[in-house]
DNA sequence: CTTTTTCCATACGGTAGGGTATTGAAACGG
DNA sequence: CCGTTTCAATACCCTACCGTATGGAAAAAG
């Protein structure tokens, strides 16, 4: 699909539909003849841009960590006096069932994170910001830093063990027992 | 490994080895010649006891359901009187380090289910098990149905939301913490 | 002791895909 | 107009596997 329009691609574009690929197929499902396929040009071309498919995969790690980390900061900024609102509004976002790609990308980077030493780093590094993120939201409210450490781990395995089991999204008052937790996480 | 003492190989065998390598690899780094090697045969004896790579898969899906189902049956099992110490031991155990190639198991089989239907299935009759066994103890504990059910979707996501970030362990005053963590969803 | 069944080895054909080498064609610079 | 640079197509080689076909050994059955 795609049917680009001849214009040259640049690393970028295979970065992009690398990701796509990610996300639907996980990493060992990144294949450089399919992408290229994908793209509407052969590998010929993917060869020119890169040195080989781990280059790739690696363009595609930081590209990822770096989007990860930009987003955190944005969703959990918040001016003074609305920690609490910026704290709901960042459960929302990622306990959300509409970004389906982003979970999947987080869970195929993960997954391949078991393997891959310098992945693994990566994702360490975006837990960290990320609970560091929450965990400066919980101080900000005025709560000492062990309990605020705590309820910033509560919310991160929340937010991300209920994305996980979004498979086939088992049989729950959404609404009502989403709201529920998020009162116990934040109150 | 294994060296085998080169007696018959079993379905089973297989099935266990089989799971092995999915800990290790995920479901795609599952390769017949592969396992083969490391059972110590060739494949001329899996193609004996399988008919094809995914009646093997399958084989190790149906496994792997009836073993987590009868696990969370044995931990949340409870006499009267001792469901909350119930709840408690089933996140000590299930939010444990110490589990890491069951955590491997469980990642590589959610991966796969979201490009196959029939794990997926797999995968959401587990959910509802360990959902309905946690929602039973809350019941029992006297909660009203909609916070019981509130609570056990926050234990689960928590206790597989943590094991999923469990890469490089981030820095946290770890008993303390998960102390923390559990008396907020129990209690 | 033979026959049959069970389990595995060997050999083979086929596909997918990684990586390289070479050619070719636009675009661009002079 | 010509050379150079940029990007992509083609053609190869090579490895890893899947699945099949067939043969062979050992054990069980008779």
């Amino acid at each position: 699909m795609e049917k680009a329009p001849r214009t040259a691609l640049d690393r970028n574009a295979w970065i992009h539909g690398a990701i796509d690929v990610v996300a639907a197929d996980g990493m060992d499902g990144l294949r450089v003849e399919v992408l290229a396929k994908k793209l509407g040009v052969t590998k010929g071309s993917f060869y020119w841009h890169f040195k080989d498919r781990r280059d790739l995969v690696d363009a595609v790690l930081d590209t990822w960590r770096e989007g990860r980390i930009r987003d955190i900061r944005k969703q959990t900024a918040a001016e003074p006096g609305q920690e609490l609102a910026a704290l709901h509004h960042t459960i929302d976002v990622y306990a959300a069932a509409k970004n389906r790609k982003g979970i999947a990308i987080e869970a195929a980077i993960r997954m391949w994170a078991r393997q891959d030493a310098a992945t693994a780093a990566i994702v360490e590094a975006v837990d960290a910001t990320r609970l560091d993120c929450t965990h400066a939201l919980f101080l900000a409210l005025g709560l000492p830093d062990a309990e605020a450490k705590a309820r910033s781990v509560l919310l991160y395995a929340y937010v991300f063990g209920f994305s996980m089991m979004q498979c086939g999204q088992f049989p729950m008052d959404a609404a009502r027992t989403k709201r529920w937790i998020m009162e116990r996480i934040t109150q």
